[in-house]
DNA sequence: TTAGGGTTAG
């Protein structure tokens, strides 16, 4: 009988005939127990094995060794480590087939400090030679980025195999060092094609993207056959490099080569689409998808966040939640910044209840996209409480609080959090700088805004760029000073764009400076002959200093030129319907109640002071 | 032992 039960236990039972056998042990057969756990162990039944387990006085070290790679072999790495020290606790002598699945669980739970204790038990027992032992060990330090501790075990290990290399490679990879890895690549005598795939992510994940490339086409000279890893790689490649036509060649490769497309190899080709502004392929191939988890949908609806389509985003993340998937951190800072987009305070506030009930504001990203939302939608005061709150604070909180006060007319809060930023020695960005720049132009501070640029290169050792310079003439021009902006612009040292241009324009009308703002359009008509908007304006400036043959020649210019004035519209959209405004039309059949409900904004604008001039010849058509 | 998604300006 007792044979007969061991041979049984051997074989995939159903959990109901475990019940039945387990009655069976319990009265007549305890030795059996272990036997028992083990059956089920083999089949991953890990509650119920963990009850049994439990009731054993005294588990063997090839029981706990059992029980501690299935934890780790189901990803309760936690449950691993708890049951290890439980066998060590208990006298239980660890055995080298021990360390593998403990050491896997100390990397994914990035446990430092048992890691070092069972470093130490290592060499104290004497299993620094096995290399099933000190593969998991070194990629522990390898994977922490310990690279120094990493290489000092793979040199102790006396006959390595390419899993050795390959661990230390993807070492090298995470600590930036890729020529190590390049020359650790060159040393092995018998690559796979993991060695491939570490060395192409090698060059990926450390910016060399090219060079990722050049390894991928290089495997395939020599006759290695890349797999779905190799492709998505090389797809995320194309991403970054905003490479579509790379991006598609790979995709033929992976139909010519039949090549399996896992979801991962899916997501990896949408983000590639998206990453090259083809949204809508993306979301073709999104709808191919047979699964999706998660990422997949966070990557189509970051797709539609990032490429200005926040309606889209939106829409998709409701899907997704029709479709019982939980959203998590990464899903919910796109749609948060779809929100941003939109000015969706309600939809935004939807999303920020639930942020905030499930924990996710202490998610750095989260919270910063939370707090950038809550001042696009106009509620500043709660995104100021988003910040103070937040446990840790990265420079895009910083940049997203600088910007949202600045934007919502609390300059001075803005500069003052600028100044507590640096003092607590958070170094700003760029992004920064375009910020706090333009708080000084909304406050008026122009010594101020002129000193904290000067202090870009001199303090901060950011090279400014044409964004920061044109944030120095509109701080110029809005203080009055058009001449110190004219000669700013001549002194600077990038080549002035349409955006510099027309700032000094629009200074020089609105202070009817005659002679900046001929310059300035004549300026702004070389870098974009083609836009009427332009000639209209040269040709108007002529016309009211009285100047009309120039005037007509602006005109005229126009005709040889061939271009043609296009109508500048602004639209709103309800209920899914696009409706255009359009100066002197009068089509709509509701356009009489538009003038209506217009001319009484204005009224009632003009009480508050504000001066509506001829701004309101617009009628609306559809 | 190798692989996928995220926030800030203009």
């Amino acid at each position: 009988m007792e044979r007969y039960l061991l041979n049984v236990l051997h074989s995939s039972l159903h959990i109901k005939q475990f019940k039945q056998i387990h009655g069976l042990i319990v009265t007549n057969y305890p030795a059996l127990t272990p036997f028992f756990v083990q059956g089920l162990l083999r089949l991953s039944i890990i509650v119920y094995a963990r009850q049994v387990f439990d009731r054993i006085p005294q588990p063997s070290k090839i029981l706990y060794n059992s029980l501690i790679s299935t934890y780790s072999k189901l990803s309760l790495y936690k449950e691993a480590l708890d049951a290890f020290v439980l066998m060590h606790d208990s006298g239980a002598r660890v055995v080298c087939s021990t360390i593998p699945p403990v050491m896997k669980s100390c990397t994914s739970l990035l446990a430092g400090e048992l890691a070092n204790e069972i470093h130490s038990l290592v060499v104290k027992y004497g299993f620094s030679s096995d290399v099933f032992v000190q593969t998991p060990l070194m990629d522990f330090y390898a994977k922490i980025g310990d690279i120094d501790s990493a290489k000092k075990v793979f040199d102790e290990i006396f006959v390595k195999d390419p899993i050795c290399y390959n661990c230390l490679i993807s070492g090298y990879s995470k600590s930036g060092d890729v020529v190590a890895a390049q020359q650790l690549f060159d040393e092995m005598s018998e690559r796979t094609v993991v060695s491939w795939n570490s060395m192409i992510s090698c060059y990926a994940n450390n910016g060399h993207y090219r060079e990722g490339l050049r390894m991928f086409e290089r495997m395939q000279v020599e006759r290695f056959r890349p797999n779905e890893i190799s492709v998505a790689t090389v797809l995320s490649i194309c991403a970054k490099l905003r490479d579509l036509e790379m991006g598609l060649r790979v995709k033929k490769f992976i139909d010519e080569n039949n090549l399996c497309i896992n979801m991962i190899v899916s997501t990896a080709l949408l983000e590639m689409y998206v990453k090259c502004g083809a949204v809508d392929d993306a979301r073709q191939e999104f709808e191919h998808m047979d699964r999706r988890d998660v990422v997949a949908w966070s990557a189509m609806i970051a797709g539609y966040a990032q490429n200005g389509r926040p309606s889209e985003a939106l829409e998709l993340f409701e899907r997704m939640k029709s479709k019982q998937i939980k959203p998590n951190d990464v899903a919910l800072v796109s749609v948060l910044s779809a929100c941003s987009q939109l000015g969706s305070l309600e939809a935004g506030e939807r999303i920020g209840n639930y942020v905030e009930s499930q924990g996710f504001v202490f998610n750095v990203y989260v919270a910063s996209a939370l707090l950038d939302m809550y001042s696009k939608c106009g509620n500043i005061s709660k995104a100021r409480q988003i910040f103070n709150h937040m446990p840790q604070k990265d420079v895009v909180s910083w940049n997203s609080m600088i910007v949202g006060l600045a934007a919502n007319g609390f300059a001075k809060e803005a500069i003052n959090l600028f100044e507590k930023m640096k003092e607590i020695r958070v170094k700003p960005n760029d992004i920064t700088f375009v910020g706090i720049l333009t708080a000084c132009t909304h406050a008026g501070l122009l010594e101020l805004g002129l000193r904290i640029f000067r202090s870009m290169k001199s303090d901060h050792e950011i090279t400014p760029t044409i964004e920061h310079y044109a944030c120095v003439v509109d701080l110029f021009c809005r203080s009055g000073k058009l001449k110190d902006a004219h000669e700013f612009i001549c002194r600077m040292e990038v080549e002035p764009n349409v955006v510099i241009w027309g700032t000094l324009l629009s200074a020089s009308r609105i202070h009817s400076n005659l002679e900046l703002a001929e310059f300035s359009v004549k300026k702004l008509l070389e870098l974009e002959p083609e836009n009427s908007g332009n000639y209209i304006l040269l040709s108007n400036i002529y016309a009211s200093a009285g100047r009309w043959e120039e005037s007509l020649t602006v005109r005229n210019l126009m005709t040889t030129n061939r271009v043609q004035k296009t109508s500048a519209y602004s639209w709103i959209e309800m209920d899914n319907k696009v409706h255009k405004f359009l100066v002197g039309d009068t089509s709509h059949p509701g356009s009489n109640d538009v003038y209506r409900i217009v001319d009484g904004l204005a009224m009632q604008s003009t009480w508050v002071g504000y001066n509506f001039e001829s701004a309101l010849e617009f009628s609306w058509c559809s």
